[in-house]
DNA sequence: TATTATACTGTACATATATTCAGTATTTTT
DNA sequence: AAAAATACTGAATATATGTACAGTATAATA
C-alpha cells in the first residue's frame, strides 16, 4: 500500500463517512459538495489516485461504483478463530482445529488477543468460566502468578490459575473445589504456556 | 415491521448480497439480472413495497440510493452503551447513565441486543456472572422460566433467573447460596422486566 | 531541467439509472 | 363482489452520473 496524501485521506474519509451515513457510496458531485470542490473532475482525479494506490476500487461505468478496499469501511475489526481444547502437537491454529471465526474489533479487550478458546469442563467455575465459554487468549509466555493461563502438559491442554512456587515448581490451580491442583515439577515434566486469558465471551 | 412476502425476501436478500459483494447497492437493472426479471419495473415495485414495509429506504432520484434498514448495511459494527445498575425512574439509556460505549458487531451474540449492563455483586456467581462483567441485554418483556432477566422492583434493579410460579407470583432466583429468592406478588408489587441476558463479556 | 504527481476549475456529453405510464394476471382482503 | 395488493412485461423519458477534454498552478522526482 503506497503512501497517501492528506487531501487523498480527506477524500477517503469522506467516502467512508458517506457510506456509513447513507448506506451507499457518494457520486463525484457528492464528494465535491462535502469537501468544497467546484469541479467533479477534482473528485475524479483523487479517486483515480486512490484507486491506483490500492485504497479503493472503482467499477467502471457504474454510478456510485466505489468500494473501499480491505476497509472494514471504518472500524478495525478482524476475524478471530474459535478453537476447541485440542491435543498438543497439533498446531493450535491449524485449519482443522478452527470451528469458526468471530468478527470483533482488535482492541475489544483491554489487551490484544489472538484467538478464542472454547472451554470444556467446569474446573474454573468459581472464576466465572463455564462450559462452552469463549476465552480470549493472548499468545504469550510472559505470565504472572494469578493469571489465568492456557497450559499444556504432555498432551493435555488446560485452563488454570498460574502459580509459580519456586524456580522448579509451578502449580496450576483450578477454581473449583471438586478439582485438585496440578503440581508441575519442571525438572521432570514439560510445561508449555500457550498464552493467557485477557477476556471472556459467552453466548446464551 | 410488516410481513414480508417470499419474493420480497428474495429481493431483499439480493440487495444485501450485492452490497456485500460489491460494496454498493444494486440498480433496478442489476436486481432484474440477478433474479431473472425482464422489466426494471418488477424491481421497482418490489422496492416500493419493501420501502413501504420499512425494510429499506430509498433516496429519491439518487442512483443506487437503496439502504437496508437496521440491516448490517456494509460494516455491521455498532456502538453499544455500557450501563451500570441504575436506580429506576431514571431512563436506563439516559446519557448520564452511560459509562462508555463498546464497538461490536450487531450479530455478535446469537440474538440482537441493545446495551451492556455492568454487573454489581455476586448474586449470579454460580451462573458464571461475576462482579464487573458486562451482560449483553436485549430489551424485551418476552421472557421464559430459566432466562436470566434484568428486573426492576420499585427502585431496585437486579439480575436474576426468572421463574413464574403462577399468574400472580414470580420468583427471581439468584445463582448463589448466600442469596435468597425474591418472591414477587404481582398483585401487591410492581415487577418491571427491563430485558434479558443474551450474552456476557468480561475484560481482564 | 524535464517529467511526473498533486490539486484544482470549467465545460461537455454519452450513458447509466430512476421513474412514470400502460397493460395483464393472480391472490388476498374487505 | 369489489378493491387492493402482489407479481410481472414492455416502452418511454428526464436526469443523475461517469468520464473525457481543455486549462492553470505548484510541489516532488528523476
Amino acid at each position: 500500500m503506497k503512501e497517501i496524501t492528506s487531501q487523498q485521506q480527506r477524500v477517503l474519509d469522506c467516502i467512508q463517512i458517506y457510506i456509513k451515513k447513507t448506506g451507499f457510496p457518494p457520486t463525484r458531485a457528492d464528494i465535491c459538495r462535502e469537501l468544497g470542490f467546484k469541479s467533479p473532475n477534482s473528485a475524479e482525479t483523487h479517486l483515480r489516485a486512490l484507486e491506483k494506490k490500492g485504497f479503493i476500487s472503482i467499477e467502471s461505468g457504474a454510478s456510485r461504483g466505489i468500494s473501499v478496499i480491505n476497509g472494514e469501511s471504518s472500524d478495525d475489526s478482524n476475524e478471530y478463530p474459535i478453537i476447541g481444547l485440542v491435543a498438543a502437537g497439533s498446531p493450535t491454529l491449524a485449519q482443522e482445529n478452527i470451528e469458526k471465526t468471530i468478527s470483533c474489533p482488535e482492541s475489544f479487550f483491554d489487551s490484544n488477543f489472538d484467538y478464542f478458546l472454547k472451554v470444556k469442563g467446569l474446573s474454573m467455575k468459581d472464576a466465572g468460566i463455564m462450559e462452552d465459554d469463549l476465552i480470549a487468549v493472548k499468545k504469550t509466555t510472559d505470565v504472572r502468578n494469578g493469571d489465568i493461563v492456557i497450559a499444556r502438559i504432555d498432551d493435555e491442554v488446560t485452563v488454570k490459575y498460574f502459580n509459580r512456587k519456586n524456580s522448579k515448581v509451578v502449580e496450576l490451580e483450578p477454581a473449583n473445589q471438586d478439582f485438585e491442583n496440578i503440581v508441575v515439577d519442571l525438572e521432570h515434566e514439560q510445561l508449555h504456556i500457550e498464552g493467557k486469558s485477557v477476556g471472556l465471551l459467552r453466548k446464551n
